[in-house]
DNA sequence: CTGAAAGCGCTTACAG
DNA sequence: CTGAAAGCGCTTACAG
């Protein structure tokens, strides 16, 4: 009756409790269900598949009576040998410990889920290398679609997908001129959106904080950026550094725009180590909005980008569905306090 | 020479880029391959796989060759068919929203790449129905193990594996008496570490915030906890909400341990909305130490479980390799703000 | 509506 | 050291 995980903790800090092997069960085939439900593998396969031939009503319940008694598991690997298709779907991050990709992810393999889709991942690390070996083992892997969200500038990852013949869509950027389908939210507005909220608030001084790169997103952002710009990695870390340092020369802005929740996030970690109250000294509106920017102190003012959506039409694009009018799809600001609004919760 | 996801911006928010679709290429086969180096498949196959046939170097030089001419690439899905090994792990995670789940899920990752193997991973939301549904679709698409992070309690998900034959272990968390292999942080040493520091302090009144169930971590830490106890749900949201509550009802204490991260930052959230300002009016100590940690404000002193190794060792204990001394694998703690010490960032 | 058979691209005894 | 052949478990024309 001890709690098995406290039985053996020793004070070793890690518990690991060797499990029970089994021999490996021979598993139940086709063959197997058509013996029993006196009929040829070809009839099971039209019933378990629901086609492509029709069967007769009493030979397809005898089929599915002798698959659950038998526990009958349909071998996708087989089958995908045999149709082509293997029902994975390959996904590349560029770091799932950025709140933005993480949620991205997230949603992703809940669309592909609902497809009925195996999500099969690989970070990259922003490593345009990683990312290429990534893809090349999807690809021996037989996956039926990649979906690549790619923070990397150089070359075009999708085009060895394309040359095997196997879909593959960017989601937050792709590499530029390259022809492959692309579900991007849109920065460039976003930021204008988080810019212009900011002068309502009357700020001198408003500048935008971008990451390194000019390639895709952060580079539209800074294109159409007319103010003061301030740069650096896209990384708590370097936020917060970058903060520190500006504090340090008297040069912190009054409004400040990030383009990422990890930037915003470094930023506000400074500031309060600084002693600089956000938003009295400091107003700031971030351009991600992931979920994790509502518990922030104080609250991130941000505007979100609508990552389910995306997530939705990159499938429904990687699988050729019927794609719905992106009518509802605009980035909206989520008002917070960090921007000098009273906020949601002023009261 | 314009931006191309600028180009078509035209104010909807989402960016939507038609594909170039290309004709499924004819794949390369072993075969194509043993034609051109002028041998057999089952050499092409020795060479490639190195065995377990040995292969004449001049041999081996024309098939290398051939294929990388060729631009061969191996179908592990009939690899697999043949051979049993899809070279795929499953991985279930109950919540990729929780920084803690979605580190640990990152780092299993990450010691799945380095074992050469492909993550296929899918979320449960806490439900186990879901769960199963996960499991049952690895177990279809033959991959070579299962990894479950478990937080739901009822059952044994596991058990559909076993008998399946694939290997399988938990980690965080196993059900009650489920024979399975099991790699978990030691959750009560965490609390009893946390709770010995913040009584270093001298705080009068301290608490611990634990979770509902009392399964798993949870009930060990509730079960060796000998003084004040809050239960919540472990979300942000709900941590916030019983935070506002007990300050309402003047119930706040003076330290609080948190089972989780998602809880800490949820009491932080509330009491800067509230006024209460941490450490001065509470003290918090968290016992996940999850990387999101060191940002918050103020930034949190936390009991970090060793994820890393926690994954290196559930990798190793899935593939049957060979287990080093789990000897550095302390949680240890890590002391910044919010516990009332002075931290790292005090200058 | 049903069934025998070919074949997806590999791996692996087996025979030379 | 090399090669012809069987077979993994399906799907799918094809013939009845």
């Amino acid at each position: 009756l001890r709690n098995p995980v406290s039985a053996s903790s020793g004070g070793r800090g890690i518990l690991l409790h060797g499990g029970v092997k089994e021999g490996a069960a021979v598993a139940v085939t086709m063959a197997d269900v058509a013996r029993r439900a006196k009929t040829s593998v070809a009839v099971v396969s039209y019933v378990l598949n629901d086609g492509p031939r029709p069967v007769a009503a009493a030979t397809r319940a005898r089929v599915l009576a002798a698959a659950t008694d038998l526990g009958y598991r349909r071998d996708r690997v087989a089958a995908a040998l045999r149709s082509g298709s293997s029902g994975l779907i390959g996904l590349v991050l560029p770091d799932p410990g950025n709140p933005y990709f993480a949620t991205l992810g997230r949603r992703l393999e809940e669309a592909l889920a609902r497809a009925g889709r195996l999500t099969v991942v690989a970070n990259s690390g922003y490593d345009p290398h990683r990312q290429a070996d990534a893809i090349e083992k999807f690809l021996a892997a037989r996956v039926d679609g990649v979906i690549i969200v790619s923070a990397a500038g150089a070359g075009d990852p999708a085009g060895v997908a394309r040359a095997a013949g196997t879909p593959v869509v960017y989601v937050h950027h792709r590499p530029h001129r390259s022809p492959t389908a692309l579900v991007a939210a849109d920065h460039t507005a976003a930021v204008s959106i988080a810019a212009e909220h900011l002068r309502e608030h009357g700020y001198d001084r408003v500048a935008l904080l971008a990451g390194l790169t000019d390639a895709g997103p952060a580079g539209a952002m800074v294109a159409a950026w007319r103010g003061e710009l301030l740069r650096g990695e896209c990384t708590r870390e370097a936020a917060a550094r970058l903060t520190e340092d500006l504090a340090a020369q008297g040069r912190l802005p009054r409004g400040l725009v990030t383009a990422t929740d990890e930037q915003a996030i470094g930023v506000l970690a400074a500031a309060a180590r600084l002693g600089h109250t956000v938003p009295d000294r400091l107003a700031i509106v971030s351009c991600d909005g992931s979920p994790d920017t509502g518990f922030t102190v104080p609250a991130l003012t941000v505007v979100e980008q609508p990552l389910t959506e995306m997530a939705r039409h990159a499938v429904r694009r990687l699988l050729r569905e019927p794609d719905t009018a992106p009518g509802s799809l605009r980035a909206r600001l989520v008002v917070r306090r960090s921007c000098g609004c009273p906020g949601p919760d002023a009261n």
